[in-house]
DNA sequence: CAATAGATTAGAACAATTCTAAAGAAGATT
DNA sequence: AATCTTCTTTAGAATTGTTCTAATCTATTG
């Protein structure tokens, strides 16, 4: 499942960005490479950011933020709500689900085959189902 | 279960904080007043101020913020996080879960008896499972 | 009722995020 | 390739929800 974006020199990813109606620029390009380069990855806004900086990527954070909102709209990353304080983007798009480690700051997937949710209750009139959420809140034993 | 904290005066409120080892202050006697009088309730800081307000009480934001957590920390209230941009609190300490609607901000109560989580894989070594919360996001069919 | 420990307050400070308006880059059109 | 239009990026300001601070006040204890 690694390099799903890039190709020798990232034509696939640009193809990707294009399908998504999104300009394959500079910056996506290069953000892309970092978020979709190897295993699926939890990451805040900041934290890309600074990944970004350190990898000599010129790049600002409230392009940072564009990007990863439109990455999310497009499809091709999934926000993660578990802490009020903090956002996560996660490049893991299929079925599954989060351990959070309270202390630490920390998300662990567990597969969506693994874990199951039953007795769900039909949705309000009006309404329906978008996604289910289970958050595994862990503290130190 | 209506009315669970206020006796005639509020001395069963009182009463209550005293064990959670909190001085029964007006402030505080007030907002759980607002809090624990009718059915459960879902609220955020801001809005139990406003709430606060509209009911002439004097209490500032800051005060507000205190009292949720302390409320919370002493288990008499639940936060519940589906909203990276907002704090919920929720006057229901019982086992259940939730549907969330996105576009209204709204939550609503699923009972723990309705719905089951299976499979949960067995927590990293170190960690142990503090709560498993379910949320179920709503959108406008 | 004085002493003390804890609580409340307004406003400042803070952190994460979003907005703004100007400058820059992509893609289409000639 | 020059031009045009539209989308994108940017730095910094603004906003939002929340926490902190230091002064004042209050509930409880002796």
């Amino acid at each position: 499942m690694a390099r799903k974006l890039r190709g020798k020199g990232g034509e696939k990813a640009a193809e990707r960005l294009r399908e998504a109606g999104l300009r394959p620029t500079r910056q996506r390009l290069e953000l892309a490479g970092l978020l979709f380069c190897d295993e699926d990855r939890h990451l805040s806004a900041e934290s890309l950011h600074a990944e970004a900086q350190e990898a000599g990527i010129k790049v600002s954070l409230a392009t940072v933020y564009n990007t990863l909102h439109q990455f999310t709209n497009a499809g091709l990353l999934r926000q993660v709500v578990v802490d009020a304080a903090r956002s996560y983007f996660d490049t893991n798009i299929g079925d599954h689900q989060h351990f959070y480690c309270e202390g630490e700051g920390r998300l662990i997937d567990i597969p969506g085959d693994a874990i199951a949710v039953s007795g769900v209750p039909t949705p309000p009139r009006g309404t329906e189902i978008d996604r289910v959420d289970v958050v595994i809140r862990l503290r130190r034993a």
